[in-house]
DNA sequence: TATTGTTATACTCTATAACTATA
DNA sequence: TATAGTTATAGAGTATAACAATA
């Protein structure tokens, strides 16, 4: 291993920690992901489903092209997580509806990757509350909201 | 989702938050790598790679099963990146070596990955400085250095 | 016998293009 | 004609297992 890298390290700076975060969080959420028996983007479409939205939505949301919904649904429409409902007034569209099954599954997952995440061993409240504030900077333009339930 | 989306986003928190920069990092890394001709892994291995270190060494620092390193190390031989060296004491074991070509690469890798990242444009020196250090803490245990250069 | 690297193979993630039903 | 979704297909990323050479 090292050999002076104190000195790399601190050229390579917070570019790589981020890098290195990044791919800590990676794992982590593949993990928790697996845990479900979901494959990492089957849970980030069960955490960004609406009640309603159209499958296009979700693909815009998960950055995504539309063709590669459809399996992503399909799989989680499999296990009755999800439901494809047809929208009444366009009927090109169907409309993406969280399960109960599915609501309670994205509830213990999202308490899942909160529990075993490596902010929860290494940081306290104060820390957190900081880094928050950092990355809400960072992330400064990004538009959350799919379509909300009533 | 949860209608009164205040209340569910505050919920989320931060481990949303660190969801979100790990997309947007993950994006940056893929764009820069791209200008560079280089997948992904390609640049993560150009950018781990020292002076000498065995194939399996560069596998255990990148997270990931030794016949992989085979085909990325193949296309990063192929551009005069890198170099696979015979060890004199083990003739098992080939050492990688990174080309001078690939040196200048990487350094310009390097510069590409900090001038263009979200990091420049949204935070000044102070907060970067915070924010270092927080994720510093946050990769605690991570042991970074690959075999270094003389 | 254990280890380094390679090959063959297979699975997941994802995009592009062509298609259908509808608008 | 343009749009929502599907299907077929292909490429990138990656692991597993079997293998060769060396230790």
């Amino acid at each position: 291993m090292a050999g002076r890298s104190d000195q790399v390290d601190s050229e390579r700076g917070l570019e790589y920690l981020l890098l290195e975060v990044t791919r800590q969080m990676h794992d982590h959420f593949e993990r928790v992901s697996e845990q479900f028996g979901l494959t990492p983007p089957q849970a980030t479409a069960l955490r960004r489903m609406g009640c309603g939205a159209p499958q296009r939505e979700l693909a815009e949301h998960m950055g995504c092209d539309a063709s590669y919904i459809t399996g992503l649904v399909d799989a989680l429409e499999a296990r009755d997580l999800v439901e494809r409902q047809p929208d009444p007034k366009d009927r090109r569209i169907k409309q993406l509806v969280v399960t109960e099954k599915g609501a309670l599954m994205r509830e213990q997952l999202r308490r899942a990757l909160l529990a075993e995440s490596p902010l929860a061993t290494y940081l306290d409240q104060g820390e957190k509350r900081n880094l928050a504030a950092l990355l809400q900077k960072l992330l400064a333009g990004y538009t959350d909201s799919l379509s909300e339930c009533p």
